[in-house]
DNA sequence: AGAATAGTGTCTATCAGACACTATGCA
DNA sequence: TGCATAGTGTCTGATAGACACTATTCT
């Protein structure tokens, strides 16, 4: 171990050096005498359950930060960094994401939040992570459970206080994630990736209530709804939702 | 060169091990063998010239894409990985900034924008690029001059049909950029890094109608900025700013 | 029958867009 | 004096929030 500088120096570099052509200058490109820092993704997975918004936290098993919680995450693979360059960041995040939930790879969504990467946010090294905030439809949440490495995944009511202390600067990465959700919620469809595939329109109030901390008018509520059903965002489902009182209608979402 | 792995390592790393203490622990710790990228900025340098929005663009003096027009970037400097970590991301980008303007490195406006990691985006080796966005007030650009490192930089219109091809990946976040900008114009305050310390109006709105490339009803527009001017987001400013005709009056922003 | 939620309608304030109009300084 | 731009006022349609009201189903 200790090698990896080795390996990724292309192994007949010196012999093309001072060939003007491209190809042959790229074999020979010298950059990687610069110091690297470690790349990783972390996850910001959400979903909500009994009517809370939830965080997936793992406990962490090793130092540092060791029995701590933590955001899912791990890090990129990026090949021997010439003839295999690795994989693509989404794909690292969706990886991190399958492999600590036990769930399949597709059908979950996520998207790139910001890229936190101060130095001394790892005290082992420089580690400058790419987070992904993920949202988790209610079915798909209740499957999640701890990932190969057996560490403990649990989900952490956001609802409600008493979170516990996150690792490394996970409680800034988790809040920025907030404030974006929160601002993307209007104008966006992220709330449609908070609810069963068919949903009433209470439920989709619920999704928006919960997120933004607030409650909505239900007969307001309903009526930007309808503009979203004229707009074709949105159609109507099959069936009725049994409630404890008048059944509700069903919708589903038209996107994609 | 060639010795970056070596220089990374902890000196008596190995000595340590088997140590159950967390800071033995990390003096040990040997996650440094996996591969790392490299990571650098690039920087979507904008402002405003002649009416026309302009874009920083930097040839490429060496391979790959040599010649090419490119965004100005660089490296990020991680230090030795341990005992120093290096420079913020941030700090990367405004000192790329500095170095590829000539401009000093105040009083400059940067906002990170993406992540861009794409396995093969650079034919050398797997680089992972943090991508950010300046504005420049026109004061400012008017004094920018090619850095240190003698390459060429020039100020593109792409208000205007016929900018160049640009290298590696390049054209996708210049785009990026563009949509964040656009988005953000209207319930941010970006729109005044664009515009001198006092401006008026019609100069307000010219940055308006430059970047999202429509015209606004004066009027109207004069309505949106009495709000701006009532909520205290803008103040007077004295005098008056000469035109063809009748002169303008002079606002401030008051951010910050 | 009563309770609770589904679903509809109305009123008001705010704001954007269209557009007509007045004011002022320069050529 | 004419003209271009600064600056004001008015009308209309769309939308959010407050809130009153009707409809339907379960217990």
């Amino acid at each position: 171990m200790g090698n990896a500088g080795k390996k990724q120096r292309s192994p007949d570099a010196k012999a093309r050096v001072g060939d003007k052509d491209e190809a042959a200058y790229l074999a020979s490109y010298k950059a990687k005498d610069y110091p690297r820092p470690s790349v990783t993704v972390d996850l910001v997975v959400l979903s909500i359950l009994e009517g809370e918004l939830r965080l997936l936290l793992i406990k962490r098993l090793a130092h540092p930060f060791k029995g701590r919680w933590a955001l899912p995450g791990g890090f990129v693979r990026v090949g021997d960094g010439f003839e295999d360059q690795g994989e693509d960041l989404e794909h690292a995040a969706l990886r991190e994401l399958a492999e600590e939930t036990g769930l399949p790879e597709g059908s979950i969504f996520i998207e790139q939040l910001y890229t936190f990467g101060r130095a001394y946010r790892d005290p082992r090294m420089r580690v400058i992570t790419v987070a992904y905030y993920a949202l988790l439809r209610p079915e798909l949440a209740v499957k999640v459970v701890a990932g190969s490495d057996a560490s403990e995944a649990t989900w952490w009511s956001l609802s409600q206080p008493g979170q516990p202390e996150l690792a490394f600067d996970h409680q800034e990465i988790l809040e920025r994630a907030l404030t974006r959700i929160r601002g993307k919620l209007d104008y966006s469809d992220i709330a449609f990736e908070l609810v069963p595939a068919t949903f009433t329109i209470a439920e989709l109030r619920a999704v928006h209530e919960v997120i933004q901390a607030t409650s909505y008018d239900p007969g307001n509520f309903r009526r930007r709804f309808n503009r979203m059903l004229t707009d074709g965002i949105i159609e109507d489902a099959p069936g009725h939702r049994p409630t404890s009182t008048r059944p509700a209608r069903l919708y589903r979402f038209r996107g994609r």
